[in-house]
DNA sequence: TTTCTTCTCCACGAAAAAGGGGATTTTTCA
DNA sequence: TGAAAAATCCCCTTTTTCGTGGAGAAGAAA
């Protein structure tokens, strides 16, 4: 029985993924979790040997979460979950570690398949992902990958604060805010406040 | 039995979904689609009380759907479906004629409660979606009026324009881009072009 | 240990926006 | 027909942002 952990934040999810799984001979559902802290608790007290990530998560991102669990869980074997919006995301998972990606469109043969393939060592890629990273990187303007202090700072921007407001409010200089400021055009490939804000607000980082 | 018919491209958060109901008593899952064509198919053969419908979908948006369906399918009750990170589309699904509101990580009870509701042609409304329309309807009762020239201009200021590029986009002074510039910083009492995109996405102006 | 990233800070000049006025011509519509 | 509203245009000053560059410190990663 190869022991399988849920880490998603709908629960819709979870449960359609148990679903998928409860007549399967080979894998077992041995318990989920809505965020990465929870699940890196919940692995201590009772080890699996397959995780299923979800990208989105409420406080760490799939990325994140991954290297966590394999520093901690060296044994662990990691599936990336995501819808096919965040393809960008598969080469970055893959290179924290993952054993292979699957989207959320994937039904229960697929996933049972990934999950053996991943137990036994293997990479396991789903159809639409496998291509997304074959394709040469032509791809798409991908989302940009903020730093925790560009992302508050481009947050403090949208609600309409000057440089000198942020500087005061986060307590460094003016000029150093000023250059959270370009980074952020620069990342996002804009040349102006106002793209930025909607850019930022499209992708869901304010 | 109240029948129930779900619309998402994944399925797993259909199975979620069918294994959250399947121990219901008044709520039956009669059928399931992956894309708003299918759905349509599906439901004249197999008409439906209630449908669950996801607002990513690969060919119609949630908005478009919704309002197809109700065209077609009078009696039927519609129920929006998404993650928290498309708050903004409540509205909007409501306007097109949504009996309700629900977020993926609603958990069974909540999933029957709201179906229950829709099916007496009630409302309803997540926590997190009520609080998402309450909030703009109760701390700003009016939502600043704007012209269609205002509109244009913002959309263009949006994208990063200038006044002077937008000036010479629409064929008229930069003086007067200014003014409406101006104009749309004072109705929606901002102090700046970043606070003024946001809000204006927020609104729905963009 | 070295390298890379992030965060921090800086200089200089140009461009754009914001704040404060005002004015004229079209449209709209009661 | 006449008033309001919208759209157009203008001046001046100050503030803020943008573009181009560089550089040091701390910490994580390799």
């Amino acid at each position: 029985m190869i022991k399988t952990f849920i880490i998603d934040d709908h629960p819709m999810v979870i449960e359609g993924i148990r679903h998928m799984l409860q007549n399967t001979d080979n894998v077992q559902v041995t318990g989920s979790a809505a965020d990465g802290y929870a699940a890196i608790d919940a692995l201590k007290a009772n080890p699996a040997d397959v995780a299923l990530v979800d990208i989105n998560l409420p406080d760490l991102d799939g990325i994140e979460l991954c290297k966590k669990l394999r520093e901690r869980f060296p044994k662990l074997k990691i599936l990336g979950l995501s819808t096919f919006k965040e393809r960008s995301y598969i080469t970055r998972m893959i290179d924290a570690g993952a054993s292979g990606y699957l989207l959320k469109n994937a039904n229960g043969e697929e996933l049972e398949e990934a999950i053996k393939a991943a137990y036994k060592g293997r990479m396991y890629l789903s159809m639409e992902a496998a291509q997304t990273i074959a394709r040469p990187a032509v791809q798409q303007p991908d989302l940009p990958l903020l730093t925790s202090r560009e992302k508050e700072v481009l947050a403090l921007i949208a609600e309409g604060m000057t440089n000198n407001e942020i500087a005061e409010k986060l307590f460094i200089s003016p000029l150093t805010v000023d250059s959270h400021r370009k980074n952020l055009l620069a990342k996002f490939g804009v040349k102006n406040t106002a793209a930025m804000v909607k850019y930022g607000m499209e992708s869901g980082f304010i």
